[in-house]
DNA sequence: CGGATGGTTGATAGTCATCAAGATGGGTGG
DNA sequence: CCACCCATCTTGATGACTATCAACCATCCG
């Protein structure tokens, strides 16, 4: 198999499993879109991928492991801004100022697709379905950037914990991952700072609710024993009843 | 004057006031994007523009007056998701799902544009302008989204509170209005929802703030006395050193 | 004038941060 | 292969910030 070859089918699962692209692009528009996607390019576990300040040309696509987003302020303090797991975008915050206002580093050994962004401007001014995902897919970020706005100023340590586990197994469950047995790719550092807590907090309320018998929790695996009780904890409300 | 030259004189502040689209549109192409603009619609204070769940089908642009969106828990508790003044872009979190996902209601007697949401679609594929202009107000619009998450999960009262003034001010300040004195358009207990905390911190934190010649509040009516120490109060740092 | 709404002020209590110390565990080098 | 070490995690004690409850005041409007 050639090297172009092997190329264009790993970008074919690029627009199917990564891009995530849902619907009704032909596949000669398919096979326009991949050309402009580069290979996947592997990274170790804490290696940066982009810092703050940096220019913006591309946007990455997830194609597996798991990344951080975070920025740092004066006093060097991090702010964890969000997670990015497998068929998640990278970058869609940078392209307004055209640099980058957060760094990005894998939390385990992940692999990216690159999709230049000037290709994207291009090819969707020509492919209709193309130009709508982009619109949906910036929409859809700050449609749950204002569920995260509820979650932070609202919500009580253990409400924001179970609500963040719950989120995280949706993720999964959209990857066809057991979505009640996981690992969190992050640590309760990355957790508490990107919840607005203590990391003390969130080891406390893992291990109440670990005694309550709604998880099992062992290290960074964690297995869902009793997700409407989750439910109750994360939003006062079961989804059967 | 006929009604047609009305509409697209009132359409071309559109553009340029109210859209802001701040670059390199031809008049050819100004006239083809207003002519898709509808009329300005004048609005009565606490008039629902529309609700969740609602079907998305335009955007509109803020011409004059103030606004809330918000969402309704189960126990019909109000969550503020933002505040919109002229100028700025209301709708962008529907895109994704085709339905609103908050109500909008007016503060105060407000004017907007409705742009059908199709014919930027249409256009935006034609006038290239528009295309990275939509790209960028999205992404913009995420970025402030991930400004606020810092807010609200890492800031005390006092610091949410002067980030909130500040914020308020730039705007009032991008729109030639006076950056030191200005109206609050939304209610102490909407600026409490939106900031996470109650009512009565919102209060004390600003007899306080006034207390130290911060600012003078007088009702909604706020004047900020001393810009350099609203700066460290809400960042614990200073723009001039 | 009186009720209603919104805002301010005071007293108390609860949640969670902070400080401190111990436990666990993965990685490295001897 | 083991021992050590550093980072991460857990657990406990204390305290601070801010929510809550309650009362009072101002303003608006019928």
């Amino acid at each position: 198999m050639s090297d172009s070859q092997k190329f264009t089918i790993s970008c074919h699962q690029c627009s199917l499993n990564g891009l995530c692209i849902p619907t009704s692009l032909t596949f000669d528009e398919m096979d326009v879109v991949d050309a402009e996607i580069k290979r996947a390019k592997p990274l170790q576990k804490n290696a940066t991928v982009f810092e703050t300040g940096d220019k913006f040309t591309s946007l990455y696509a997830v194609r597996s492991g798991a990344l951080k987003s975070y920025t740092l302020d004066l006093s060097g303090e991090e702010h964890v801004v969000g997670f990015f797991l497998p068929g998640e975008i990278i970058g869609l915050d940078a392209i307004d100022e055209g640099q980058h206002p957060t760094s990005i580093k894998t939390l385990e050994t992940s692999a990216l697709c690159e999709i230049p962004f000037d290709q994207i401007e291009a090819l969707s001014k020509k492919i209709h379905n193309l130009q709508t995902y982009m619109y949906k897919l910036l929409s859809k970020e700050i449609r749950e950037d204002q569920q995260l706005h509820f979650l932070l100023s609202k919500k009580t340590a253990e409400e924001k914990i179970g609500t963040f586990l719950l989120n995280l197994s949706g993720r999964y469950k959209d990857r066809q991952l057991s979505p009640t047995l996981f690992r969190l790719p992050m640590s309760r550092t990355d957790i508490a700072n990107f919840l607005g807590l203590a990391v003390e907090t969130v080891s406390r309320v893992l291990t109440r609710l670990q005694r309550q018998q709604v998880l099992k929790v062992d290290g960074k695996e964690v297995e869902i024993l009793d997700h409407n009780q989750l439910c109750l904890v994360a939003f006062n409300e079961c989804p059967n009843g």
